[in-house]
Formats: C-alpha cells, sequence, structure tokens
DNA sequence: TTACCGTTTAACTGAACACTAAAATAATAG
DNA sequence: CTATTATTTTAGTGTTCAGTTAAACGGTAA
C-alpha cells in the first residue's frame, strides 16, 4: 500500500473500529432498517445511533432512502461486505 | 458476530486504524523490522514508533525478538496479514 | 568501569471522540 | 391546523488518544 492508500484505508477501519459502529454494519449486512430498528439491537438513544449512522454516512460507507418518516439504511460499498465477511472468517471460529 | 466477538474484532480495528500503525503492520507483512527500521519508514520519532509497537503488541499482533541491543518486530497473528492482504486487494487497485 | 546506542517509559498538552439531554426538523395522521 | 412519530442537530461534559520531550533502562564494547 502507498502512503495515501495507507491513510484512506485507516480512516476506514477507524469508522468501523467502534463496537456500535462495528455492529451496525453486521446488522445492515443482508437488509436495511430503519434508525429505531437499529436502536432495538444496539442498547443506547436513537440520537446516538442516528450520530453514529452520520459517521458512516461520511465515509461513504452507508446509504439512505427515505419512505415516509422512516429513513432505511443500507451499505452502500459492496467492498465492506466482503471486508466483514472475511473478519467473520478470519475471528469467528463458529461461522 | 456476536457482542463478545463485536467487541474483539472492533479493538482489534482500532488499534490497526492508525496510519502509523496500518504502515507498520504492511512494513512486517513479509520481513521483521527493528525500531530503527520502522522508522525510517514512518516519519516520525523512534519513541513514537514503540509506542504504536507497544499497542500493537497489546493487541497480540506483533511479536518480537531480542539481538544485542536491537529488537526484531514481526506480525504474531497469521490472520492479520490475510486481513492486510484482503484489504489491500479490495481498496488498492493496482494489485 | 565509562561511553554509547537502541529502546522504553513517564509526564504533559492539545485534539479528537463518545454520550447525554434538549431543541429542532421532517413527514404523517387526524 | 394540531398532535404525533422518526430522525437529526446542537451544546455541554468527560474520556480517550496522539505527539513531544526528557529521563530511564538494557545491552555492547572499549
Amino acid at each position: 500500500m502507498h502512503d495515501d492508500e495507507i491513510l484512506i484505508v485507516s480512516k476506514l477501519l477507524k469508522s468501523m473500529s467502534h463496537p456500535i459502529r462495528l455492529k451496525i454494519l453486521c446488522l445492515l449486512e443482508d437488509k436495511e432498517l430503519s434508525v429505531g430498528d437499529i436502536r432495538e439491537n444496539v442498547k443506547t438513544t436513537n440520537a446516538n445511533v442516528s450520530q453514529h449512522l452520520n459517521i458512516l454516512r461520511g465515509q461513504g460507507i452507508i446509504d439512505y432512502r427515505k419512505d415516509a418518516n422512516f429513513i432505511y439504511n443500507r451499505i452502500a460499498d459492496k467492498r465492506i461486505i466482503k471486508l466483514i465477511q472475511t473478519m467473520r472468517n478470519l475471528f469467528c471460529p463458529d461461522f
């Protein structure tokens, strides 16, 4: 990796390295979820989920669509899905 | 991933998510290097390299051996090498 | 022993991050 | 319109992190 690639990837890893954000990404691996849906799985407040989603959006990792007054989030970058699958294969023996 | 695995993996990603530490891991992918060797590749001080190495050691990511008054560092966990290779394949087009 | 080299540790400062609570915005339903 | 629900934003606080400096440690060699 060149230095500019190192920088890009390290920023990506940083945004994935918070347990709530990593869990959000795992939840979104195969479906789309609203902020409230996520809050049910991740014990915290709606505002906190929203803030974490914002960080992931800023990295271009997740995307969203509006429907009524719900916002459905999904993973925008297929490479993130591959990366998560690799991590699960490497570090989660029972899979 | 279960919550405990989420926690383990997020800590791992966190320790890899600093540009200096990610570069150190790339440098150590196929060889062992001393603190001074690393300092030459990563523009900072010896003390700073030592501190970053300590964080990586704390995660069990790297190991070292002593030889005279040099300390040679190497990646201790093969899974880290696989993870780095995956990241390079996914995010560094020219490889 | 002393001098030197490589590495580590400790203390400090400023910056970045994370969480909470409250206020604000957006869309819907009655 | 008002009331309600979903989400976002703001402001505030405490925590964690990163880099610098200087001192300390460990091993080697004269």
